[in-house]
RNA sequence: AGCGGGAUGGGAUAGCCAGGAGAUUCCGGCGGGCUCAUAACCCGCAGAUCGGUGGUUCAAAUCCACCUCCCGCUACCA
């Protein structure tokens, strides 16, 4: 890998993954879009030219799904997402230079370009495929429509991904005993022409392609083992009329991971189409000399490592320079739940009154961007009143605030050599950090230089100078203005609010976000006024409200799902009796190969004996389960489970399944009444 | 079970890709200092055989193999 140290001569696109347009934010995608965030702004800071650009995902069968529940219209309910979401960008300063949507003309002329590109390139082909088929209601079922069986692992899967069992993503057909998971109905196969992308094709492109990615680790690893596997070419259409319609084929769409991340180079696109003053070539980045760096969630990275580059390569376009992939985001150790509001959500963080710099700060700041993190109201606390009031905050307040009383500003002598060093050394250490896409350490930065500070000002108590020595006074407070400047560049990445804030309180016209680090060095004005401070202190007390606030509302989702309240609604007696359990005895107990918890039962219930699944693995030696008389509901539906058919159900109480039995000896069949 | 991440002083983390003096920083603890500053800031001390075992190497937290445990996603507790 070859490319150029940062900042280049060729400009630079940042991305985010897309946020998906059917639901709120949450911490979650706050991290990818900060942390890109965070990247553009850093590699602009340090002199390279690059712009942050994204958009929403419209497509693809949740948004039709949950577009249908709340009766609307696809594209309206995708719509107002994207509204709510271009509302709450500038809330966090997310600084994109364009956001436009997959559904809009550019992004849809551009996916039809460039698909058509893939067509004559012999890169597209037409295969007769099952697909799934809800033969009652007439419709076919794509992706999440339809559930079932894992070919792979046997695992239950959805259309698209065996999400529950080996991750590998499904093409269409592949799934076994389809259900609809609209009507439950079993599907059928019909067979059905669909377009593939030949992906096998690029097997070289991409193996040279990861050689040379840049980024977090897991990108390019992750994606090895899977072509290493075996690359499977890539059903690129579906059934269902939301999306882009395939060119020439009135009922097939495009499958919505091929026009999301084109809206990347759209959003681009629309961008310099934006701009009235000046010239910017969209083409340059993409297809020129320029560079692309993706940042997406860990989950994401096969599309962003082998589908997304395969079609790029296909088409003509540069490939990505890095693909930074984060680690998720848990609470209390666990991970987010959107369904059980088991989240941060985006929009009260910021009704709890916080300013948005500390969200950014500790989001990326707080592990690497490749490690998970984990979030708590406790942890905030330390890091925003130990780190950003105490270190940060506190070093400038206390430099500007000392520099005002004495001399209305910043004292007429020149930067000791000390300082100079420092804050050079500072400088190199953004550049380095970005140059890694560390977006951690490009937090950190400006914090390490404020504890200098506040160490270089300890060390030489200006405020004795003042009387003993009135120029080393002088001298010791011209540095301490010059790292707090240096500190207001080079926070600007993470805190673009606060560093804003700061260089207005050295009466510096512009913004932070328009100096590159050569300014570090440049004399602030030798007047500005008395400064503020530049964060509030997080209150203990606040802090455990907070915290218990989020425990309870975490712990309250838990009791609901464990059913810990008495069943109200009573059934009658009729209904009781339907229920027909018996005694049974436990004649084999056996594992079931591959499975955590299983175990195959084969219980005596007198009349006969039946083959049952119960996960009573972690909780009993197999051995002694056997002989042991157990409570069976005799006449439940029989299941397969795990591809074991299961005929009948083990009574047992609690999530540790104690198993029920009889207080006297009880023969085999005995009916419980 | 699959895939992914992790295991470093009491807690949280860095370093590991590009192996080299018993190891980073923050919080907490203890002791001092300062008083310009948002009870902030500064200094010092205590505290880790870098999950385990084996291997490669002159040298391993860092590379390789195996193992154990933890976590996330999901699942099979019928």
């Amino acid at each position: 890998m070859s490319a150029d140290r940062y900042p280049t001569e060729q400009p630079t696109i940042v991305t985010c993954g897309l946020p998906y347009a059917n639901g709120d934010l949450h911490i979650g995608h706050l991290r990818s879009l900060v942390s890109a965030d965070v990247v553009n702004r850093a590699l602009n800071r340090i002199g390279q030219d690059s712009i942050y650009v994204c958009g929403s995902d419209m497509h693809g069968t949740p948004v039709a799904v949950n577009a249908a529940q709340e009766g609307k219209q696809p594209d309206e309910f995708a719509l107002e997402w994207h509204e709510r979401f271009l509302e709450l960008f500038p809330q966090f300063n997310l600084s994109f230079d364009n956001y436009g949507h997959t559904h809009d003309e550019t992004n849809t002329e551009l996916t039809l370009d460039i698909v058509e590109t893939l067509e004559e390139g012999g890169h597209i082909y037409d295969r007769e495929i099952e697909v799934a088929f809800d033969p009652v209601e007439e419709q076919p079922l794509p992706d999440r429509y339809v559930e079932g069986r894992c070919p792979y692992c046997g695992e239950p899967a959805r259309g698209d991904e065996c999400d529950e069992g080996c991750g590998r993503h499904l093409e269409p057909g592949e799934i076994e005993d389809p259900v609809s998971s609209i009507t439950g109905n079993p599907a059928e196969y019909r067979t059905r022409p669909h377009k593939f992308f030949r992906v096998s094709a690029f097997e070289d492109v991409l193996e040279e392609f990861l050689d040379g990615l840049e980024g977090t680790a897991n990108a390019r690893n992750q994606p090895r083992q899977w072509i290493e596997e075996g690359l499977q070419d890539w059903c690129i259409t579906r059934d269902i009329d939301w999306g882009i319609p395939y060119p020439g084929e009135d009922d097939l769409v495009l499958y919505v991971w091929v026009d999301a991340p084109i809206e990347y180079i759209a959003s681009t696109i629309q961008y310099a189409e934006s701009l009235v003053d000046e010239d910017y070539d969209w083409r340059e980045p993409w297809r020129g000399d320029g560079h692309i760096v993706h940042v997406i969630g860990r989950d994401i990275i096969q599309h962003h490592t082998v589908f997304w580059p395969a079609m790029l390569a296909g088409s003509d376009y540069n490939l990505p320079r890095a693909v930074c992939a984060h680690g998720f985001i848990t609470i209390a150790g666990k991970g987010l739940s959107t369904s059980r509001n088991r989240a941060i959500w985006a929009q009260d963080y910021l009704d709890e009154g916080f300013a948005p710099d500390l969200l950014r700060y500790y989001l990326t700041t707080t592990g690497g961007l490749q490690q998970d993190i984990d979030f708590s109201w406790r942890k905030f606390g330390d890091r925003v009143n130990g780190e950003l009031v105490g270190t940060l905050g506190n070093f400038v307040y206390r430099s500007l605030l000392f520099a005002h009383r004495n001399y209305g500003g910043t004292p007429d002598v020149g930067v000791s050599p000390e300082v100079e060093r420092e804050i050079q050394a500072a400088c190199d250490d953004l550049r380095e950090a970005i140059n890694e896409y560390n977006v951690r350490n490009v937090g950190l930065v400006p914090v390490e230089l404020a504890r200098f500070g506040n160490e270089y000002i300890q060390r030489n108590e200006p405020w004795h100078l003042l009387e003993e020595d009135p120029d080393a006074a002088a001298q010791v407070i011209r540095d301490c203005v010059q790292l707090a400047k240096a500190m207001a560049i080079l926070a600007e990445p993470t805190l673009p609010e606060t560093a804003a804030t700061l260089w207005a309180q050295l009466a510096e016209d512009g913004s932070p976000g328009d100096a590159t680090l050569a300014e570090s060095l440049v004399a602030p004005p030798s007047t500005f006024e008395a400064p503020s401070e530049l964060f509030e202190q997080i209150e203990e007390e606040r802090l455990d409200e907070l915290s218990a606030d989020l425990a309870d509302r975490m712990d309250l989702r838990e009791e609901e799902s464990e059913e810990d309240t008495i069943e109200p609604a009573r059934i009658d007696f009729e209904t009781f009796q339907s229920l027909d359990i018996r005694t049974g005895e436990i004649l084999v107990a056996e594992a079931i190969e591959g499975a955590d918890e299983l175990v195959r039962l084969e219980v005596d219930i007198g009349s006969e004996v039946r083959q049952v699944v119960a996960g009573l693995k972690p909780y009993y030696e197999l051995d002694e389960l056997s002989g042991q008389t157990v409570v069976v509901l005799t006449n439940l539906e029989a299941a397969e489970i795990f591809g074991v058919e299961s005929d009948g159900m083990v009574l047992a109480a609690g999530t540790d399944a104690k198993l029920l039995t009889t207080v006297e000896p009880a023969d085999p069949g005995e009916r419980i009444r």
